[in-house]
DNA sequence: AATACGGGGAT
DNA sequence: ATCCCAGTATT
């Protein structure tokens, strides 16, 4: 492995930060709602996509206190777009946690904060030495691509057993006088210098001491195996209307978009399946139609998720009477004016329809 | 150790 | 198409 002194690597990379860096609003606060809020956003999601959330996230709820005052529809509808939607979920039983038995005051520590819901190891190490000064290393995707080409590791970034061996790397390389501005800096180094493809190794000020560059195996590092392919998935969704009125559900656990609303739904193993095999599903369910009509737009919708891939049709059918309630109970289905719809939390795949058919105006 | 969990943007 | 993103929780 590539020895180079722990303090080079680090001034490096902060002199290189205080150059480079992009200016960022949860960025210059320790305040630790406000480095929560923006590091749970940001997980697994671009700066680009994550930064208009925060902002509503902001404004919505300035204080600890307004998020868990909030009611979890209209957080899942602040979230909306924005996906791993269990993150909002726990952001808010969090946020209800801290007013309710801490007084409304963060934990500060990483220890202390790694017991909360949806606060990981980078999150606790992110808000411990954001917010705090702790001397904790956070490790993401930036850091693990950095370390791996800087110090030539090999082990699948992929697998969760090579964490410790990173961990254990990137603890060696905080410093005591700064480990906020470091973190921050190596971060933002992977994002914009040491990038996943093109990295710009030409005017990089860790060239010479860079393990890949030197052995010529940037493109090789880091190692990360492949994911597993997509499942494919097909949805029927039911769209029954009454009196320009629309009936749905919110999704349960134990699937994708759980909290969130949609239609009626019958999921097939292959694309197309006998519409009276679907007339029969909804017989049973005690939705007796007698015509299913695929309303324009009458097109297959692709939706693709990094685990599956949805193919969706929807079928609009106009009731002249409202369901009874015995299939309401039993459906979970609930009926909904436009405007109720609009501020329902639902799956993109669901706003991209409702939009299609001029139901709903806005994509999000 | 593997898998589930979203959606968007870059290449 | 494929990869990746300021990861976490569950099995």
């Amino acid at each position: 492995m590539q020895t180079v002194a722990p303090s080079y690597f680090s001034d490096t990379l902060i002199n290189w930060y205080e150059k480079n860096r992009r200016t960022l609003p949860w960025r210059d606060t320790t305040n630790p709602y406000y480095i929560w809020l923006s590091e749970v956003i940001l997980q697994q999601t671009r700066v680009n996509q994550g930064l208009p959330y925060y902002l509503k996230f902001m404004k919505a709820y300035p204080q600890v206190k307004d998020l868990a005052a909030a009611p979890e529809d209209e957080v899942l509808r602040l979230w909306q777009g924005l996906g791993y939607y269990s993150r909002a979920r726990n952001m808010h039983h969090t946020a209800k946690l801290i007013v309710e038995q801490y007084n409304g005051q963060f934990p500060n520590t990483y220890t202390e904060l790694l017991k909360l819901k949806g606060v990981g190891n980078y999150t606790a190490a992110a808000i411990a030495s954001f917010a705090f000064k702790e001397q904790v290393a956070v490790l993401d995707g930036n850091v693990f691509r950095v370390l791996s080409r800087m110090f030539g590791i090999t082990e699948d970034i992929a697998a969760l057993a090579s964490r410790k061996v990173f961990q254990q790397l990137a603890d060696t390389l905080v410093p005591a006088s700064s480990p906020d501005t470091y973190n921050q800096s190596i971060m933002e180094f992977g994002a914009i210098q040491c990038t996943p493809v093109m990295p710009d190794c030409l005017f990089c000020p860790l060239q010479q001491s860079c393990f890949a560059f030197t052995h010529g195996m940037v493109q090789e590092l880091p190692v990360k195996s492949k994911a597993k392919a997509a499942r494919p998935r097909f949805f029927h969704y039911v769209v029954l209307e009454y009196q320009g009125q629309y009936y749905m559900r919110k999704r349960l656990e134990g699937d994708i978009w759980q909290g969130l609303y949609d239609f009626y739904l019958y999921e097939s193993d292959t694309k197309t399946l006998p519409s009276d095999q679907l007339l029969q599903e909804l017989s049973d369910a005690g939705l007796g139609v007698q015509d299913l009509l695929q309303q324009p737009p009458a097109k297959d919708y692709k939706h693709i998720l990094s685990h599956q891939k949805i193919t969706a049709r929807f079928y609009l059918i106009k009731l002249k009477s409202r369901l009874k309630e015995k299939v309401v109970q039993e459906t979970r289905l609930g009926l909904y004016n436009v405007e109720e719809i609009e501020n329902l939390p639902k799956p993109v795949l669901i706003s991209s329809y409702l939009k299609d058919v001029r139901i709903l105006v806005n994509l999000i």
